[in-house]
DNA sequence: CCCATGTCCTGGTCGC
DNA sequence: TGCGACCAGGACATGG
């Protein structure tokens, strides 16, 4: 389930269990996910994990010799589990390491993604073209208002697209223009610079929250059921079309925009 | 049959 | 008309 949260929360539960140590095994049991897994990721055996990274969605483990990089697409999931553990459907990557552990990667829809950078070559193919992420001060009051002039998508579309700002899944954008007050049909260039920052501000203190209630789960991160269950309790629109809204009881629309699904109260939200 | 957390690619439209 | 920027929708594979 990775939406930025999640994969900052994987990101601090597998940190711990590898950074340090050395890498004894590298299998590939399916390698045609969204790309196919390259042949060098072969020579990561007896290479030391020096950190773990994020960007966007992409988790990137730092070597001397590069970068692995790693993508849950839809449906994938990393853990952190003894070298007993028994393989099951789906489990299409491990990274084994020296003190026993292995990361393992699951992932039925094989939407996800394992590739190799080397070091100070480009991680240009996927991570050239990203826009800044909504944690950092770059991201900021003025900046979604100076993109979103002359343009006329809706702003939905708008915020999740990677260019603008990276990090922003159907979940999230649903949830966060809830809060904002923002209609998600409503026309990206017609929206105030009040309002967007209004947004920007929302859209940051969901997905740190969102990161710290999966923070809770991280203890048990490495058991076989650890998966971070935060969001669900949390949803006020994502899921809830048909139902009543939390605030004002009006029941919840939904529209599809680009192939996804959004989920809206018209009494709470405007163009 | 419907739907699904992400991203890339295609083909169509718009404006200069 | 040409060209590039922009935008909507389809595609991927599997499961509930």
């Amino acid at each position: 389930m990775p939406e930025l949260p999640e994969v900052e929360v994987c990101r601090l539960g597998i940190s711990p269990h590898i950074i340090d140590v050395e890498v004894s095994d590298v299998i590939v049991r399916k390698a045609q996910l969204r790309w196919p897994i390259p042949e060098a990721v072969q020579q990561l055996t007896k290479q030391t994990v020096l950190a773990v990274d994020r960007r966007a969605k992409y988790l990137l483990i730092r070597f001397s010799a590069g970068t692995l990089l790693l993508h849950l697409g839809m449906s994938g999931t990393i853990r952190v589990i003894d070298q007993s553990t028994p393989v099951a459907k789906h489990d299409h990557f491990d990274l084994v390491f020296k003190n026993g552990k292995v990361l393992r990667l699951n992932d039925p829809r094989r939407f996800g993604a394992v590739l190799w950078f080397e070091q100070h070559k480009d991680e240009q193919g996927v991570l050239s073209k990203l826009g800044p992420e909504p944690l950092s001060e770059e991201f900021c009051h003025g900046y979604l208002f100076s993109k979103a002039k002359n343009r006329k998508l809706a702003v939905k579309t708008f915020l999740m697209n990677n260019q603008i700002v990276v990090g922003v899944g159907n979940i999230y954008a649903n949830e966060a223009l809830f809060q904002a007050g923002i209609l998600p049909t409503a026309v990206t260039g017609d929206i105030s610079a009040k309002r967007f920052d209004k947004l920007t501000d929302i859209i940051k203190q969901i997905l740190s929250a969102a990161i710290e209630q999966g923070g809770t789960t991280l203890k048990d991160f490495t058991q076989a059921d650890g998966r971070p269950g935060y969001f669900a309790q949390s949803l006020l629109v994502y899921g809830r079309a048909g139902d009543a809204c939390f605030v004002c009881g009006e029941i919840l629309k939904e529209v599809r925009q680009a192939s996804r699904s959004s989920v809206y109260c018209l009494t709470c939200q405007q163009a």
